[in-house]
DNA sequence: GGATCGCACGACAACGTTGGCAGAAAATTG
DNA sequence: CAATTTTCTGCCAACGTTGTCGTGCGATCC
């Protein structure tokens, strides 16, 4: 008579499979986990009673046995809401592989205090480790704070990241100047730049991009026409509208962000002009405003969920091994997505 | 000579509070979770230690000991990516709260047996219950699949749950009356709106709301022009195309979201309308891309991470509670969000 | 004033898993 | 074929918490 347990969930586990399999528990925990050392006869018999009774592995029992990191925290701000969600989804994801949480912060405002103070919540709940997207990867007081605390972290999405940094990005750089080709390709020689907020280096490194590719085909760079934007949609309608008002103004626009691209796409519509037959708009991140708006937008995709899946799997390895790794760094690929607000230059 | 343990992670346990305020860990657990059954001296001492020691107890041993849920399936589709992401960030809130884990699963198609199959992934991974944001709360595959597997889920943002089910909402009915009441007080008479799509019932609860605000005000419904959309911002082209051919077309345009809506703002401004002195136009939910147009939108503002936190913890509650409740249902509070879409009817 | 009650608290076991170790089985070697 | 190595497997304890039950103590009730 086997009475049943006070708090039985009814679920199956370890050891109803080593019985199911004929052995022992711990054997069962080593097939399911990399499982080195285990027969082929053996592991069949187990993977076969996993299979039968349908077990899977308690997250909870697990990681307080194997004393992994729990409580990763991710302190995201400004969250152009399209970018957070993808970025959400790829942590979630292998958060629940790791069978860690994730602890969200969010860190409003621009003030370094305010930056700061949010930082120190993390420190106060023992995340072990923090993951920043964009632009918290760059403020300097979060990672004061953080370096303070003793508490490692993963930047993403950084244009150039600082050596001996955890970060996870794509290439800016390359990304950007292959953008600025596509548009050399189509015929512009006379295009405008938006950059992007000076507060993160990606800005920098888009424009770097964009340089490099005008000089490369052999133009004055200098008489190409240039704006600062913010990378909100506000700097971008100010941005545009200096470029159009220029005397000789550009053929093709390459706003740094899709937010900024959506304004310059608004202003022209304003001024009467067409999009792409006047004018040729790009953007770059391929959030979901490139296409809830008419033309949709070529722009450039970053791999953001995987860029987040990366950054915390970087994360737990980093604390997994208890010494200190000294610079890891992942660049994954990113993609020119060719939509509709681009075509050549008008005749004239 | 204590000799540390050999997985010691350092952490401060309850062990070490009970130790550090003189009682046992039991008392410890007792104050920290509720805290029935504690002489208020003892209270103190233990609050004194937790707050000396810094502790927090540790999530993993906690569900495990408890035998809570750990697992909670969200099963997203067709994510407007600014609703999933406050959606998300409510979520987590919760989950962190109550130690569980979020599984997510996207659904991308519309058709019955990928609904299904999608919700067939949960079942295999032992999720104990599923949120179902829309607009899945309202597919019929997705929660015979669960009836099928007895996976208990909340319903969240329908119109119009049915009985018995466990949801949590807002009156869109309400919401969609007070917002055309606001384009009445403003002196429209003649409006237009466009229905959201059929397959959700908050499109039909806010076409009744408007509906209903138009009779109240001794107006015509008749001589309001209403068309078909369906959420998207193609479909609210096609809507304000058709409404602003009209040999009579409205002084302002309801759309039931606000991706509709910025569809009318930019058909409006390629026919040389000015939004809001030629045209006023409104919309429904405060996504992000509110705020990502000139003029800036006035909508209707659901409390999306809320209701998310609510849907989390009613599910919770139903599972802890091993009696299946009959019926369970939240009405949160929405918002109107007046911003500068929206003006008196031009003079004429 | 003794029996009873209720409250506060502690000891112990259990939750489901994995790490360390030791023992058994198989493979290799002389 | 015996000795030795290597590969495989099982036992026990530990992870940090909470549930159950029992004990001690002061208050309450006749």
């Amino acid at each position: 008579m086997s009475k049943p347990s006070r708090r039985s969930r009814g679920s199956i586990t370890v050891q109803d499979v080593a019985r199911e399999a004929g052995v022992s528990a711990m054997t069962v925990s080593r097939v399911v986990n990399g499982g080195t050392n285990v027969r082929e006869a053996t592991r069949e018999a187990v993977l076969a009673a996993i299979a039968k009774l349908n077990y899977s592995p308690n997250s909870a029992a697990r990681s307080l046995a194997a004393g992994e990191a729990t409580q990763i925290g991710l302190l995201y701000s400004n969250p152009s809401a399209a970018y957070l969600s993808q970025f959400l989804i790829g942590a979630l994801a292998a958060a629940r592989r790791a069978g860690c949480h994730l602890v969200l912060e969010a860190c409003e405002g621009e003030r370094a205090e305010e930056q700061a103070e949010a930082t120190r919540g993390f420190v106060q709940t023992h995340v072990q480790g923090v993951i920043l997207p964009p632009p918290l990867s760059e403020s300097g007081p979060v990672r004061a704070e953080l370096e303070a605390a003793g508490i490692p972290w993963v930047s993403v999405a950084m244009g150039l990241p600082p050596e001996g940094s955890l970060n996870v990005r794509i290439d800016d750089f390359a990304a950007a100047s292959a953008m600025t080709r596509h548009l050399l390709d189509m015929g512009h020689r006379h295009i405008g730049f938006i950059r992007g907020n000076p507060n993160q280096t990606s800005s920098a490194e888009r424009y770097r991009g964009f340089c490099a590719a005008i000089e490369e085909a052999g133009l004055d760079l200098a008489a190409m026409p240039v704006e600062q934007g913010y990378f909100t949609f506000r700097s971008g309608i100010v941005a545009s509208e200096a470029m159009l008002d220029l005397p000789k103004p550009p053929t093709a626009i390459f706003a740094s962000n899709d937010d900024m691209a959506a304004a310059a796409v608004g202003v022209a519509h304003r001024r009467g002009l067409h999009v792409p037959q006047d004018l040729s708009v790009v953007g770059f991140d391929d959030t979901a405003l490139a296409t809830t708006m008419w033309p949709e937008l070529t722009t450039v995709r970053q791999p953001i969920a995987a860029m987040a899946e990366a950054a915390l799997t970087m994360l737990l390895e980093e604390l997994r091994a208890d010494v200190r790794t000294e610079h890891a760094e992942q660049v994954l690929a990113h993609q020119l997505i060719v939509r509709e607000s681009c075509a050549p230059p008008p005749a004239a």
